[in-house]
DNA sequence: GTCTATAAACGGATAGAC
DNA sequence: GTCTATCCGTTTATAGAC
């Protein structure tokens, strides 16, 4: 394997880790220390990737930020408020049912609100997505309906006995009628 | 003022502001020395009080519990469907919109979940009010729906500008909707 | 690219004076 | 009941060898 190579691998195993560390005990409540000994690396190694543990934060919280701008440039090709709901509302629930268990990352973890880049990054996305879903000017219970939609991690939790199958029909079906307002 | 007052005023202050902190910043992320400071004492003086963070947090959390079985404990000697599912969301509104500035201490909080006793104590609360709203055997359609708006946290975050009863209303009508399934 | 070693600060928690 | 002082483990982060 070339050096190159090696690094790519290292980094991308440094994000799923951490991932998968950060959804589970939160982003807190997870050192360095303990993402480095899950992948059996050294922390100075982890550091040669990320300068300082928010950057891998922000780097997964990137990962995710692109795949929903991604989605919502999609559906705004399409015609139909109906369509455009079924098209955000599949996109959202693949993409967390398929981390499930990596996700969520919620956007309620207090360590995502501190980031100010972050925090406003994901508000533009959901201004985005309103307006697809809703118009221009969404009412207010539109958006509480979005905000509430936007998180999902609560009812995960509670199903950890359903399949990836069953879990995405529930979610789906979920989401849908609490976005059509 | 008598010293058992003192102690009394001492103690309420110490849940009072460890709650807001907690709200704004995560339970993780906050400090004993933070909470001493903010309210003006030493930090061997809130230990004088509690003797761990954590009992700090489960005494909070022991008070929502606490609210949330008598409310409970009402909803059962209503008669209808309908008018428990107001009945609850009457309740569980008005508590969230009170504490709007604290609140929510949500359950996603990882600390929340990291701790077992409170946890068991929030799952019986919630197998008890989905009895109530939706009978013996919920189905998942239904489980889901209570788990979803069981975290309001995200939408009144999104609210900060709404007056406290324009936002209680924006959510009940948002928690009925999804409850009534 | 990965390691060992270590710095510097901060965390929760306790002892003992007043 | 509140304070000062301190212990000790852990944390983020860096320096420098291989």
């Amino acid at each position: 394997m070339t050096r190159a190579a090696q690094a790519e691998r290292t980094r991308a195993t440094i994000l799923v880790t951490a991932r998968k560390l950060f959804a589970a005990h939160g982003y807190d409540a997870t050192s360095l220390q303990t993402i480095a000994d899950e992948m059996d690396v050294t922390k100075a190694n982890v550091y040669y990737y990320f300068r300082t543990k928010s950057a891998i934060l922000e780097a997964l919280l990137d990962n995710s930020i692109a795949f929903f701008e991604t989605m919502l440039d999609e559906t705004a090709k399409i015609r139909g408020k109906r369509a455009r709901a079924e098209h955000v509302v599949a996109g959202f629930v693949d993409q967390v049912v398929a981390n499930r268990a990596l996700s969520p990352l919620g956007q309620t973890d207090p360590s995502v609100r501190r980031n100010e880049r972050i925090n406003a990054e994901l508000a533009r996305l959901a201004e985005k997505a309103m307006q697809l879903l809703f118009g221009d000017e969404p009412t207010d219970d539109q958006r509480a309906a979005w905000f509430l939609t936007s998180d999902v991690g609560p009812v995960i939790a509670a199903f950890p006995h359903l399949t990836d199958d069953e879990l995405r029909e529930v979610l789906r079906r979920l989401c849908l009628r609490v976005l059509r307002v």
